[in-house]
DNA sequence: CTTGACTCTGGTGTAGGGTACGGGGTTTAG
DNA sequence: CTAAACCCCGTACCCTACACCAGAGTCAAG
């Protein structure tokens, strides 16, 4: 298996898995004669994996480390459960500051009546800050 | 009022003034005759303005817009509110694709007892794809 | 007058997650 | 045998919102 069809089969671009073997998320694989990369099929369960965690919202860092959870000696389930948590506690905060921000913005929207000039909007006053509105 | 003394006052950075300028969301200002910008009191104001806006979640491009609502003729609140309110729905859609996230680790977090071998973490084999589970 | 604090310009660097390009060598189908 | 389709490497570029730096000029206090 070339690059190419990996990348086909994986359904990523060929740069993309290049990258991924800078990063040191995927090994470096054995070379050909001429120094094409030759993988093995469960590269593409890999980059799979890659893309699963990633919309779960891990960086490539944090695939990473999830990946070298698996080689390390020692290493149990609570490890990797661990790092879903506070993963789950990343994006709740992400969540709360989102919700910040509409409750805000809809409080906003509300006062504003929608006709009326510019000059006399309340969404501009309050974002001017001259009355804190925090 | 330098720069300098605007920047403190408004709580930003020298250099996120000249960004701004160099971006549009502030008017090239007066100059002294050694080349130093010049200032008026009502800038703070607008540095406030954009940093709360940026709070809210409007990125530059979007604030640029804002401000320019204001000038432009024959807008109206609609205008802004209309703004605002697409704001609020691209966070939603934010806040719901987070959401997301968070469930299916919550269930893969479930699914782990957090003791046991890495190689039979429940939140490995799901993310390594063999069993699909979107 | 000197010193230190400030300002100017233009260019570069940062992080994240890649994509694109250019100039080569290789493999494979016809 | 040849042309298309691959592959290699290194570098540069995309985006956002700045931060940092060098080298030079300027301003205010002592």
């Amino acid at each position: 298996m070339t690059i190419g069809k990996i990348a086909r089969a994986a359904g990523t671009g060929v740069e993309t898995i290049r990258y991924y073997e800078r990063e040191g998320l995927i090994d470096k694989v054995a070379r050909s004669a001429s120094g094409y990369r030759h993988y093995r099929w469960d590269v593409i369960a890999l980059l799979r994996f890659i893309r699963q965690a990633k919309e779960l919202g891990f960086s490539l860092g944090e695939i990473k480390e999830l990946l070298s959870l698996r080689v390390a000696p020692g290493k149990t389930c609570g490890d990797v459960k661990l790092r879903a948590q506070r993963k789950i506690a990343d994006i709740e905060g992400c969540i709360a500051t989102l919700k910040r921000m509409k409750a805000v913005l809809a409080e906003l929207s509300m006062a504003c009546a929608g006709r009326g000039p510019i000059s006399e909007c309340p969404i501009l006053e309050v974002l001017d800050g001259t009355e804190d509105a925090k």
